[in-house]
DNA sequence: CAGGCTTGTGACGCGATTGTGACTGGATTT
DNA sequence: AAATCCAGTCACAATCGCGTCACAAGCCTG
């Protein structure tokens, strides 16, 4: 599966809807009521248009993040105005990388190219290497010290976003919004599931423990 | 600057008056009649209650996004209970982030760690440096010479607490406020075993001893 | 549509954490 | 030197949070 390259703006512009034509089409049909207004995509890249102005693009950025599908393209935000707000909360939601708009024509081809250009370099880049562990995120595959880790979808998802991660202290908020389950509301004590079934399925391959817990605060990838 | 963690609570609780003390204090003069009742604050963070509950918060918030002092500030709101109307109007309004009340003193205090390590991550992370060791704020992991100390939360906490006042005598009473336990009363002299305790573990990890005790006044961190 | 796999949740038990009183030994004072 | 003071340490109990299990509902697959 080729790169995705998914810009999401809540104002594509009548002017963009035909900037990508003659592609193949998929729908993000789990998107729900807030979902995607428009969706205009090709084989490297997708516009996405989101009805409610705030939250729906973050939101929907978790949700990009979630889907198997969309789970290795590569995200950017398209932000009204240039403020370091916004930008920490796009990044924080997932995005691999953000814009000013509104957006031209000719700006959105230019970045689409640049990024184009820099996808055959991010597909040596879809691989985490953390120590004994490694992720291969174009096989979906993880493993430790050549062995696979045997993970189920939500498993995988949970050590992908904690070795984004390394080092830093993530709460269960933290991982419930990570893994883009906002709807419906995921108690707080389930990750602890979460969290103990990656860690058996990790030994299962032979590994060690890189999750540390922070008692009463989260969970730590410790590298290094 | 360093980045100021802002909490927003119409019900901040006699408790954590006096939370953060003896630290640098700015006011929000600029507030208007509406304005916040108190501010207890920190050079990383500060606690802002006001008196109107609904509007007066969402208003301080923007107006804190428009001050050009706190205009990078990280801005948390504590909500009243759980909606989504809420929660939207927060994040409309500015907020970084949210968190559910009441909360208790140390749980403030750990979340303020937490956001620490999220906030500052474009920056150079948040790590004390203090001869043999490190204390790295995002993870919530010390070290001494790289090799990683056990460290029981409040362990943990009272280590960075006079770590962030080296060379100074801090009394059992600074400690415990310190630390956010007013409630219930904490005996001072618990707080030998606190040293006690951090002694034990620093040199399990090989380290010295960096705790100097005052007799008839409190311990300092010797650096240098 | 049946069967298995996945996943969220409540419950349970255990272990970790932490405040406290008591005891001890060294330091300080008278 | 005796008396007093003070810090270090230990054992213990109460509490709190985490790991885990079993189960049920959901989801996918054949």
């Amino acid at each position: 599966m080729d790169v995705i390259n998914i810009f999401l703006t809540s104002d594509l512009g009548e002017s963009l809807e035909d900037f990508v034509h003659d592609q193949r089409r998929f729908t993000f049909d789990q998107m729900g009521p807030e979902g995607p207004k428009r969706l205009v995509e090709g084989p490297m890249w997708a516009f996405v248009d989101w009805v409610m102005p705030e939250l729906a693009g973050l939101e929907l950025c978790r949700r990009l993040r979630a889907d198997p599908r969309t789970i290795d393209a590569h995200v950017t935000m398209v932000l009204e105005e240039d403020n370091p707000e916004d930008r920490r909360r796009a990044l924080r939601a997932g995005a691999d990388d953000y814009v000013v708009g509104p957006l031209t024509r000719t700006a959105v081809l230019d970045r689409v190219l640049a990024l184009q250009s820099r996808t055959s370099e991010r597909q040596a880049t879809r691989r985490y290497e953390l120590g004994a562990l490694t992720i291969d995120m174009s096989s979906l595959q993880a493993r430790w010290n050549e062995t696979p880790i045997v993970l189920r979808p939500n498993e995988f998802r949970l050590l992908r976003f904690l070795a984004e991660n390394p080092n830093r202290v993530l709460t269960r908020e933290d991982l419930i919004a990570g893994l883009g389950k906002r709807e419906p509301a995921i108690d707080e004590r389930t990750v602890d599931v979460w969290i103990g079934r990656l860690r058996r399925a990790i030994k299962a391959a032979g590994g060690g423990n890189p999750l540390r817990t922070v008692r009463s605060l989260g969970y730590v990838f410790d590298l290094g």
